[in-house]
DNA sequence: TCAGCTAGCTTACGTCGTAAGCCTTGATCA
DNA sequence: TGATCAAGGCTTACGACGTAAGCTAGCTGA
């Protein structure tokens, strides 16, 4: 009505053939937010990419937190899809664990916008740990674990400890990469580092060495220094 | 106006003689985070619990995005006035860590909303860490570490590995303390824990276990671990 | 006394999530 | 073929939100 028949484009946008989906509304509000951080996901703008009023995509979506809650899903099932994330018939514990850990990483630095939100989100019950935070994901990890010898109190515990090391690592991590974990993004960065550091003098002196980036390096060191530990435990269990 | 003059109350309500001020509003703002979560901060409810319009607040804080900001600047300028979290003479550098971890904790347990936001908004220089988060932290912290032998890689190095440990094993615990680090909060625990786990037989069998809260002890042993991984670095650096 | 400042209030705008209901289109079936 | 119907769009509308702009009562100090 308005502008939309333009002469000129006897089809110009794609001009939906195919009806919308859940699964594109979920894509486009990974895409959306990947973009421009979670804050930028509205329903209207939502609709807007995908050429469709906002309230089109209640017919696909129960609400803005299901819809958030989807995007949570589709980012730890894509990690789940990944078959380096999972036993293989050549692998000792450690080197599972290890292949999920990195698994973690690479799904958490794809996508920077989107994991404080896979870390912060209630989960569907208080016993299952973001970042894996889905009951495949529990199943399968528990699983793994006692095939290769962890008892149930070893497999609990290692649980526990594997999610908090990749919680504080990788949180940390995405975060520094810039990515708007909070409501505001980029733009107030005013200053490069305005920060009055004249007060601080070990500060200053060491922020070179702040600044580098390790992150690899720590989480691996990290990761290998937590896997010795879980060896103990398994071998000799808790205490 | 509306049915404020209740005559049975001369002076009911505390009737402001005294104008609002800045940390009023901060405080004011902590408590209705620690109550509701950080879903139910608006300007206008906040305005309602200090008897004030919604833009009353802006003559004392520039936006609801510095008032966040404020929030955690006094969520974490209060563990840095805890005594506790500051070194002694008579600590050894171990002493120390295990004091300020400790204090965290205690503040985030306090706290259980407000964590999440202290985890996850951007801070000031993308060097700075939570849940260390401010400037007069980092450099008590560096200090501290300098005076008790640790060279310039290995305080930096520390500040890292602390501040994710910390993040990781407490934005677990306060989760699963049912703080709503997300949006919505309690109402739609709609069932207990109606989660079907029929396909999910080692979930099933650990479930017991997986809802056992060993938090403390966790936290305490994880933290040992890293001690331990510390005084290594201390005295043969890195590598 | 009176100018000026402070800390409130009022109004208004644009955006948000979403409830309710309408309209079009293509499939189903008599 | 034509009637029926559901799916998937669209429109309108409501209340809450953050906040810009401007108003005003009452205190301060000259």
């Amino acid at each position: 009505m308005t502008k939309s028949d333009d002469p000129s484009s006897l089809r110009a946008e794609p001009e939906r053939r195919t009806p919308l989906d859940r699964a594109q509304v979920v894509r486009a509000a990974i895409e959306l937010i990947d973009e421009h951080g979670a804050h930028a996901l509205s329903m209207r703008r939502l609709g807007r990419r995908l050429n469709v009023e906002a309230m089109s995509l209640y017919k696909h979506v129960d609400s803005r937190d299901t819809l958030l809650d989807g995007v949570i899903a589709a980012i730890i099932d894509e990690l789940f899809d990944d078959p380096e994330t999972h036993l293989r018939e050549t692998d000792s514990w450690s080197d599972y664990l290890v292949r999920v850990a990195h698994g973690v990483r690479r799904n958490a630095l794809a996508h920077p916008n989107v994991f404080p939100l896979v870390a912060t989100r209630p989960p569907e019950a208080p016993w299952i740990r973001p970042p894996l935070r889905s009951l495949p994901w529990v199943e399968s990890f528990l699983l793994s674990l006692r095939t290769h010898g962890f008892d149930a109190d070893a497999a609990v515990y290692t649980y526990r400890a594997f999610t908090s090391f990749l919680l504080g690592h990788l949180l940390l991590e995405v975060a520094a990469l810039g990515a708007d974990t909070g409501p505001i993004a980029s733009p107030e960065s005013t200053h490069p580092s305005g920060l009055r550091l004249d007060d601080y003098p070990n500060v200053q002196e060491l922020r070179p060495k702040l600044t580098e980036n390790a992150a690899a390096e720590e989480f691996d060191e990290s990761l290998d220094n937590l896997l010795n530990r879980l060896q103990d435990v398994r071998t000799h269990g808790l205490l």
